[in-house]
DNA sequence: AAGGCTATAATCGTTGTGACTATAAGTGGT
DNA sequence: ACCACTTATAGTCACAACGATTATAGCCTT
């Protein structure tokens, strides 16, 4: 769809309204470890660049990025969310961000040095529950608890005092894992993680566990989870993160990797049988331990004959 | 959120890599005669305006582009995409252009000459269901199917056609809503909307109905709508284009107006009645012609306890 | 041979929800 | 006053989705 655009009224003549544009990329596989995502600076930043001219599209500019640092060929790939950065030179130039998510299989081990796979988990470790509830989270009650009482007046702390119970699952509320956003932007405005404390808040507290990242990258990170743990709800994107044979159980432990809680067995095969989403291929491995399980590749022709109701799983009713 | 931004490495110097930064306003509200979008130019174009070193963040830059052009003030914004337009002057400037969904209510008729209210389906009169099929599909069907046999291999016939028939509901397959993007991303691939013939493609063939936009707006139009009938199912949108009190059948007119397709009436208040989306506020209002009916208001305390299970809508199962 | 692991099939019961019917309470026309 | 028509509101029925659970099969290691 490249169509010219029409003509624009009001546009200032020179170079005063000029922005650079930046591309940053969240590449998330999923092996034995759990989820990962691909990062340069020893797992402090994520692959970005500047949206160049010679670049055809925001997607291609986004894959050479990608490549270019990390050696990483991209498939998948999906729009995440566009931001202005707040003025950081004080001059006439601006910065948007333009974050994307990718999804790929964890091969091509290429030697590109500044390449490597960090876990999830390493940035959250507070969504992980598929070991029952992370004990931390006891902790980290009654931090955002005083958060909440240290507000001015009494309907700020009511409100924070909500949103923390929503989004952390206190007072014997169900863990939602899809907020993992909300809960990492309610950890930044309690100033309960690093990257809060680099405005030079004198803020006091510990840091919260978790790897920081530099810039905003980490909440793109969140971002990036959040969206994910959704989709893979209504959309059958699971399969861009699986080799092309796997078995039944491979595909449930990547699901649970993503949303970080455990799923049922004998619902999850049901949901994917009934959907007509994997097909068998008649061969089998031993590889798994126990009896030898069934190999499935992803049916493609489902994708053309359903384009809306995808992969529905069976992630807890309520 | 507003971290400052780490190192970047490899930015190249000078202003090679600038581009201009446009926002883009779908404004939607729902009126008696249908849902509508704020328009320039006598329905041709979608307000827009470059985002500037003045506005404090892109949300702040459309909503003073918004209230210039047309003197609507915004309330519930959202961002829809982010899309790089190919160079349209050849030197070394890009144009990167930020849509934005907005809803709020048809109040303040301002005489802001400029603006003014279109409904939906004058752009798009194949998305309104709600009087059953509306006819032109059956004119358009044949269209799409020549469309599909032109293709050089079999391939490709076969796939444009899957296509043409799961996005229209040809072979008696049910009609899906939520495809109004892949809808006119067909039209405007089988060249049977008019901006596809801008770029002087000798096309020849007469477009189908429906009024068309400049520049690309008419297809961010559609990304609006879609992205609007999938909201309203899982997130209750809806009452930010409801005024503060409203009887549930104008709330399900509304409903159906987005959805271009009718609810059932007792499904609909029980769907509504049962999520405590609504309270009563005991008046009534006897304008309705039939027996008055209560009043109600939206439950806001309810988007804090519920922040996920939106307003699920009872719009046909498969 | 036993125990452990996994794969695979089948069952039960609750909930969600689409389709439908019935009743209540107003308006306007004759 | 009656009737036709409008809309509001409540209730029923049946089926499909799905969470939880149990049972059986097949291969491994020790």
């Amino acid at each position: 769809m490249d169509q010219a655009k029409g003509p624009r009224k009001g546009r200032a003549i020179g170079k005063t309204n000029d922005v650079n544009a930046d591309l940053i990329a969240v590449v998330v596989a999923v092996n034995d470890a759990g989820p990962c995502v691909l990062t340069i600076e020893q797992g402090a930043a994520l692959p970005s660049g500047p949206f160049e001219l010679a670049h055809r599209s925001l997607q291609s500019g986004l894959r050479a990025w990608v490549e270019l640092q990390t050696g990483q060929p991209l498939g998948y790939i999906e729009q995440l969310y566009t931001f202005a950065d707040r003025d950081r030179t004080g001059g006439n130039e601006r910065v948007i961000s333009i974050s994307y998510l990718a999804l790929t299989r964890e091969e091509d081990a290429g030697a590109s040095g500044r390449r490597r796979w960090a876990s999830w988990y390493d940035y959250f470790p507070w969504e992980d529950h598929r070991s029952g509830r992370p004990p931390m989270l006891e902790e980290l009650w009654p931090r955002l608890i005083e958060w909440a009482q240290d507000a001015d007046d009494g309907a700020t702390r009511f409100d924070r005092r909500r949103r923390a119970a929503v989004a952390f699952a206190m007072d014997n509320r169900a863990w939602n894992e899809e907020l993992a956003l909300q809960r990492y932007e309610l950890l930044y405005e309690a100033a309960l993680v690093e990257e809060a404390k680099r405005g030079g808040d004198s803020a006091i507290l510990a840091p919260v566990p978790g790897r920081s990242m530099s810039g905003d990258h980490r909440r793109i990170l969140a971002t990036a989870i959040a969206r994910l743990r959704s989709k893979i709800k209504y959309r059958p994107v699971v399969f861009e993160l699986m080799p092309p044979l796997f078995t039944l159980l491979q595909l449930q432990r990547t699901v649970e990797a993503l949303s970080g809680r455990l799923i049922n067995k004998p619902n999850f095969r049901r949901l994917i049988g009934q959907q007509e989403l994997v097909e068998k291929t008649g061969a089998t491995t031993a590889e798994t331990g126990g009896r030898p399980a069934q190999l499935y590749r992803f049916h493609h022709a489902i994708l053309n004959e359903r384009p809306v109701a995808g992969t529905k799983l069976p992630l807890a009713r309520a």
